[in-house]
DNA sequence: TACGGTGATGAGACCAAGTCCCATCACTTA
DNA sequence: TAAGTGATGGGACTTGGTCTCATCACCGTA
């Protein structure tokens, strides 16, 4: 077994997962990750750029889905109404078999630093993404990224408010964004 | 030479920040820098965790400062308040040395991934403090997020501004946070 | 049926980051 | 002068990550 069966980067996440939660993410090994998968390093490293992007990946996907729900809104939409919108088009990926993993994958990233920054990193990256996206509509530098960084924020929120609740992604970032925007508001307006 | 001449700590990060600067990050191995500094490998992981901290020193620092003025703020004071005296605690730190190899720590910092890494994740760590810190004070969590994170891109940019302009970081911090909330009040002023 | 092409994998050498342990040295104090 | 302390040197060791080359399964075509 093992060459040339299929799904090969599903096996190694779901090996990485396993292992991760039953000895800690410190104490497995690259090459025993493969190996629980039935495949090798070398492969490993073919699939995952490091040993931490075995549990970011598809991120990427997250960032261009936001991007482009802000290039594709309608001109006279709002910098935070743009950003509703990049939150919302991110539901797609948001899937059962995602929410039954998120969890264990909660778990392992809060219990080590490299995965912690790698998680932070992943944060910028969307931030720096909508930022870039919203100048481009013509929102002046510091609006973009206030904006951006309350989207992200929104985001985060919103993402373990769903692991928690389930249901669609689109409507608890709403919601989240929602509240986001008034704890703003009552900022303000308080002084 | 080596032994026993003072100042370990700063010749490495000397060394670290001109290697860096003609070689590139990646291009550069411990080992090389202790050599550069008279020292060993050794010793250089006895003062910096990893070969990131390096750039990175001082920074827990930061964030004590800042949680300290949190704490230390007068009671009746808004969250943003707080979060401006936070900022103005940290300027002691920036000194007229700091700012000379700013630009080259900046550099080097936006070459590599691994370091764009760290630096979100001390980012990551301010915003966490802070929104601890506030809410110590009882102000309720998404305003506190919210605050503290205005705060972490009010000082980001302000670092920028500072390390450009020069002269006192505290001025330069309580302008820029202004402009972040001014920023802010257009955002929902506009919709 | 045979053949060559392609893409994913295996295998192993190699380098550098980071850990660990112990010896060594300079300096201090009794 | 001797013991103690703290910082350093040195080297073995593990592992992440890169690189190169061989190998295998599958596919299309003759």
């Amino acid at each position: 077994m093992g060459r040339w069966e299929p799904d090969a980067r599903e096996r190694l996440v779901r090996a990485a997962l396993d292992l991760f939660g039953e000895q800690g993410y410190e104490n497995t090994a690259v090459a025993q990750i493969a190996e629980r998968a039935g495949l090798t390093k070398s492969t490993f490293f073919r699939h995952f750029r490091d040993k931490r992007e075995v549990l970011f990946g598809g991120q990427d996907v997250l960032a261009e889905l936001m991007t482009g729900a802000i290039s594709g809104a309608p001109a006279q939409a709002g910098p935070l109404e743009v950003v509703e919108a990049a939150l919302v088009a991110t539901a797609v990926t948001f899937t059962d078999e995602r929410r039954a993993h998120g969890p264990q994958r909660l778990a392992v990233i809060a219990s080590n630093d490299e995965l912690r920054e790698r998680a932070a990193l992943k944060m910028v990256g969307f931030a720096v993404a909508m930022t870039d996206a919203l100048k481009q509509r013509g929102v002046p530098e510091l609006e973009a990224s206030v904006a951006a960084e309350l989207g992200v924020l929104a985001f985060n929120h919103g993402y373990e408010r769903w692991l928690g609740t389930g249901g669609d992604f689109a409507e608890v970032a709403r919601r989240t964004l929602g509240e986001v925007r008034a704890a703003v508001g009552r900022l303000e307006g308080a002084e």
